[in-house]
DNA sequence: TTGGGATAGTTTATTATCGAACTAATACAT
DNA sequence: ATGTATTAGTTCGATAATAAACTATCCCAA
């Protein structure tokens, strides 16, 4: 059994992940917001706290303030004061900005379905398998 | 049309590597470098002139021009035009950039192969497999 | 051979990012 | 109760990233 080089690894996701976002990232923006702010969104049904969020997408938390800022501008989410706390806002998801939230995921979704369409069925059960084990 | 959650998959994935990213990127400071520098040095080797790597890295070219300044000023990599085409500079590592991109690399494999490690050597070895007919 | 188009890399000018320091609220120990 | 530490979120200022435009070189069809 060869050692495995857990740089190539590495790089091989690295690399595919980032062509991905590169090659989804103009049609993101037709949608009104960036990619990181998509994320952002895609997270918010989970993690309705800024603090959350910048944990949880590994973004520091100036980052959060800014892409949540942007994000009620356009209408995307609007904030609450968490009664129970008064120094958390709780983020809601409006119905425009969950809309958004499902194309903006849907496009990420055909351009990475499009590389693993390299792969055959059960190669595709293998790797997502494969993938959740390590998250 | 995949079987699997495509969204899903691409979601755990990307977290998975922006946490690991950001649990060395402290570590692959002290070595005198960004994360993304490291990247670059990484793929000399294999990609020895600016464009490619900016093709294979997904990066911008201006963002290469200035990792490679940086890494060329640090004693990292030296430039050479190439003789047969005059507009490209041909990157080769210096000692101390191929000792400090392995070090570099050895941070991320530590921090990498930590979650790799829920995986057998063979499931390691599918996962490479995968993810190489992906790139 | 030459000129129109492509390509490699850089510069410029603008925007994005984010560490450090801050304010406000809470928690917790004494 | 009171001081101290912690946490949520923001602001500020300095750095990083990058789109657009540029120079230099190459390619190649006529």
């Amino acid at each position: 059994m060869p050692r495995i080089d857990v740089g190539k690894i590495w790089s091989l996701n690295y690399r595919l992940l980032m062509s991905v976002i590169t090659s989804v990232a103009p049609d993101i923006t037709e949608l009104g917001l960036e990619t990181k702010e998509l994320f952002v969104l895609a997270e918010v049904d989970a993690h309705p706290h800024p603090a959350e969020l910048a944990g949880v997408l590994s973004m520091p938390k100036p980052s959060v303030t800014m892409y949540v800022k942007r994000l009620e501008a356009s209408g995307f989410l609007r904030r609450e004061i968490d009664g129970a706390d008064l120094r958390r806002h709780r983020l809601i998801l409006t119905p425009e900005g969950r809309k958004t939230m499902e194309r903006g995921l849907a496009l990420l979704s055909k351009a990475f379905g499009a590389r693993l369409a390299r792969l055959n069925s059960a190669q595709q059960s293998e790797l997502a398998k494969l993938l959740e084990k390590l998250s």
